[in-house]
DNA sequence: GTCTATATGTTGATAGAC
DNA sequence: GTCTATCAACATATAGAC
């Protein structure tokens, strides 16, 4: 009997891109427990309800974010922090354009339940919104988080219609154009 | 027996409602009957499968947004129009808040599928674009298209940032905020 | 800790009386 | 056209042997 088992991490694992590519209402407890390679009775071992294990997905996504924001900070400024940030997504665009935006996924699809699912998703975006926020003050702007609440809205605007109409040049587009407002102000 | 029942509509209508509150896949049949009084059984007389019902809400919210636009365009001219169109938004920004945009939402949960169902839904998003490009052509500016792109993504975005944090007033804020980008086009 | 078998409920959809 | 009764499949979740 192993002490740590990788099964858990595998579960999260599978809940993640499956969440991501189904939405979290279609995708059933059998669908992860056989892309993980777990058996379905076992997947309660470690996760007693399904709300758990979104729980786990959602934690896994605002530890992976942090750190993707943490690289952007490694450039010289906030400016060029903010178009590092845009770059990721354009990198991105192509599983964005495919299965959309994972965070605003999330956002949407739990903020029609009444669960308590909705606030921590709704923390993923938060957290987005406050890094960008904290990158305009930085930059000396005034009213940061105007700026930040139009900079998230045009790119996951973005993000659903190049999910729509399967074009991810349309994020390409929009960042550019982001950027070229964030020069401009 | 009534030769005309107002069943059918009742359905309809029903399920516009709930697919927009509760999302597609989280609404029942049985729900939609319940809410419609009508007894489930009989749902299958006027819809053979649920996707056939679905069709159903899509053409009447297409038919809905288009009646929305030929409103829009009483206004004196093509500028006079989008603006109407953002005020339209900002009119729905508490519904939008609630429950999100429904457009975006059909757009995003079937977009998930590999369903027909999907295509159909993207003739929302597409009917949108296309109206607004016309309104920006009319104006004489260069690359309509583009235009009317910056101008979706961007408040498509809003509604989900809207909905995430139940503030309709960013929806109202970026409506503004489009209107002076308009107009110093 | 792991897995099989199964309980329990809900879903989309059908059968058939009226 | 209308409605009751019900099916078959699938969901989440549990029991209990190993």
């Amino acid at each position: 009997m192993p002490r740590t088992s990788d099964k858990r991490e595998r579960l999260v694992d599978a809940a993640v891109n499956l969440f991501h590519q189904r939405g979290y209402g279609q995708t059933s407890l059998s669908d992860i427990a056989e892309h993980s390679g777990v058996p379905l009775g076992n997947v309660y071992y470690y996760f007693k309800t399904k709300d758990d294990l979104a729980n786990a997905v959602i934690d896994e996504r605002i530890h992976h974010q942090q750190t993707m924001f943490q690289h952007c900070e490694q450039a010289n400024n906030p400016q060029a922090s903010l178009f590092k940030f845009l770059d990721t997504l354009v990198e991105y665009s192509g599983d964005i354009s495919r299965y959309g935006c994972p965070i605003a996924s999330l956002c949407q699809e739990l903020n029609k339940d009444e669960s308590e699912l909705a606030n921590k998703a709704d923390i993923l975006l938060g957290q987005a919104i406050k890094w960008t926020t904290q990158q305009f003050k930085l930059m000396g702007k005034s009213e940061p988080s105007k700026l930040s609440q139009h900079l998230m809205s045009t790119m996951h605007g973005a993000s659903l219609l190049a999910n729509t109409f399967s074009k991810p040049r349309i994020i390409k587009e929009e960042a550019a154009r982001m950027k070229e407002w964030i020069n401009n102000l």
